[in-house]
DNA sequence: CCCCTATGCGTTAACGTTAACGCTTTTGTA
DNA sequence: TACAAAAGCGTTAACGTTAACGCATAGGGG
């Protein structure tokens, strides 16, 4: 045993790094690394030597000089329009739980759904050599998507996406099945009898609101009912405009006898805007929203929407990224993955007879 | 002007660095730092024509081998226990916000409130170089973080705190006066008249639960009225505990006529208990929560609540810690900052007249 | 017994940046 | 005009890690 200073073993202060490892077991601080990141060609008892004294020093190894010459940082960025919705709170926290599954780690960006905030993001997260970004932000047109894709650039596509054909050639696009969705939610209203239908689009920068929106196109065409321009209004999808929409329904002389909200929050809106008129729902007008965030469950709202798992659909878009990662970006073939959305029948459209659930879904397959 | 290979200029793909700038400009690379990092000791002249060019190769800074000469990351970790939570994704939110102003970055890290994940992550974050961690997840009894004060690594507690007296000696606490806010709440109880009050306390292993719980028996204490023993249940902080709790309360011979929940979700919990057991709220029974998350403000819920500045109280605490980063942490001198609650009053009290309020207010001034 | 191939290590050079130091050249002042 | 000080820049060495290469030594087959 040749160590020296062994006095200075256990509390000393200064970071401890790998060559202060290869001092004390008198080897190269090359060998050191080969043990601690058991590679071959070391025997095994240096190795476990080597490995005894780093636990001793407290040894951390220092992942920016790892990422600096291995190209590779372990860190992925997450542009996300506005982390305190609670669709994307969900979104994020299946991302940020498989991320670290796989060994990554996740650098949280909120652009307000602002394309220039996406843009510094984009640059920052870069120069801080993430390997690579999920977007759940993207604008139907987003130059710097294109971009990144051009590049090659590693990304995916979460939630929202980009119609550019270059984009989808390249990119990978991780949703649901929002023309599903928006079918099956205006066929339930449709199948309730209804036959004037109030639609509140998102914004039509969002794929997710255009996809709605033409689901639920569809199922009226399908059901040959006639469709007023005046009964689709355009909203935001924040609650205040499902509120506004609301009152531009109340004020019609035909007003719908059901709405169909692009989102939960906008159907919050319009739920507020319609009870604050006198209005009962479901018995005065029925009312269904998308998303199933956490609260539209409660007592007291149990809101009919139309639900999607959002915590999966998280994971399979890092998993997806991670694999495009570590496989290589060239080689690998993009995918557009949708997930299927599910019709969750609550209170607002005042029906929920379990034989009509099983009609409806056979009804569904026949159109399809 | 002697630039070599000027075709290379637009469209390369390999990554340029300062180096290859240096070459074109015709200067050391150091210059090149220099100039991008607009020092001293550099003329105008050159330092324009280098950031022309670096302009031209588009280039771009490797932050991670800067990161790993400067000891400097702009990097924080984020620890959590849950990004799901409303309550958290608001502090989130404004810490995400503060920090992107301030040049740093965050890195998300949902901790399940496992200790042993706490662990974990911070091992990867000061791995990875993190300048500081800022932690909402502390337990009150939380070893990791007396380990961290103790080494002198900059932190910062927010919302939840621990009492080791090191900690409180070395680090910043940021939250509220959840003891204010627990007599608030209960003082409003009171002064409608209740006189038997339950209470549903949050974890014990949290210091919020516990301070609220205390600010709850306080102002029993004040206006001198008997605390039954049976009538504080602890709860966890999730819905369900709250609902179990509520049932708790529905079977007792002497049901209390108002709870107290120490936080919105057990007090949506403890609603839809007595919403299912047929009475109505508050005419039979009064009910008010805590943290007003977002959705308890929505009709057919409309929770009367004690409020807090979220997104203020992440703001603070990120600049509370990038302050005791850049300016050095033995000399910065630790601070215990807390919020002033705010009495939210809505319907689940039943009671809602402007003279109460400021009566109410002019009552607690005179308490304290 | 010799050669050939593993095995087990060390040497050296990256990765892209900043910083200490030192050398010219310019500027300012007596 | 001379000389100190400052400006403007280059050289070199870090930061902590991995990887290519090379050199011994041990082991195995002819």
């Amino acid at each position: 045993m040749l160590r020296p200073a062994p006095l200075s073993y256990g509390s000393m202060n200064k970071k401890v790094n790998i060559k202060d490892i290869a001092k004390l077991a008198n080897v190269s601080h090359t060998t050191v690394s080969r043990a601690l990141n058991n590679k071959s060609r070391i025997r095994q008892e240096t190795k476990e030597k080597i490995l005894s004294i780093a636990r001793e020093l407290g040894y951390r190894p220092n992942l920016i000089a790892r990422s600096l010459v291995m190209r590779r940082s372990k860190t992925l960025g997450l542009v996300i329009t506005n982390i305190a919705n609670p669709f994307y709170t969900e979104l994020a926290q299946g991302i940020e739980k498989t991320a670290t599954q796989l060994g990554y780690n996740i650098i949280l960006c909120s652009t307000q759904s602002d394309i220039s905030n996406e843009k510094q993001y984009i640059e920052m997260l870069r120069s801080k050599g993430v390997d690579g970004i999920i977007f759940s932000s993207a604008h139907m047109e987003d130059p710097n998507i294109v971009a990144l894709a051009e590049e090659g650039f590693p990304i995916v596509l979460v939630n929202r996406r980009t119609y550019h054909p270059l984009v989808k050639k390249k990119v990978d696009y991780i949703g649901i099945d929002n023309i599903l969705g928006g079918y099956l939610a205006v066929e339930h209203l449709i199948r309730l009898g209804h036959r004037s239908i109030g639609v509140i689009g998102g914004s039509s920068e969002s794929s997710v609101g255009v996809e709605r929106l033409e689901g639920g196109k569809r199922a009226l065409q399908t059901y040959g009912i006639m469709q007023r321009e005046d009964y689709f209004i355009e909203g935001n999808f924040l609650k205040t405009s499902g509120y506004e929409g609301g009152k531009q329904f109340l004020n019609m002389l035909e007003r719908p006898t059901a709405v169909f909200a692009t989102n939960d929050y906008m159907a919050l809106g319009v739920y507020q805007a319609f009870l604050e008129a006198g209005l009962r729902i479901p018995e005065d007008v029925a009312l269904i929203g998308f998303n199933d965030i956490e609260f539209t469950a409660m007592k007291g709202v149990e809101l009919t929407t139309i639900g999607q798992k959002k915590f999966e659909m998280g994971a399979i878009a890092v998993e997806r990224l991670v694999a495009r990662i570590e496989e290589g970006n060239e080689s690998f073939l993009p995918k557009e993955i949708l997930l299927t959305p599910e019709l969750i029948i609550r209170k607002t459209c005042g029906f929920h007879l379990r034989e009509y659930l099983i009609e409806s879904r056979r009804g569904l397959m026949d159109q399809r």
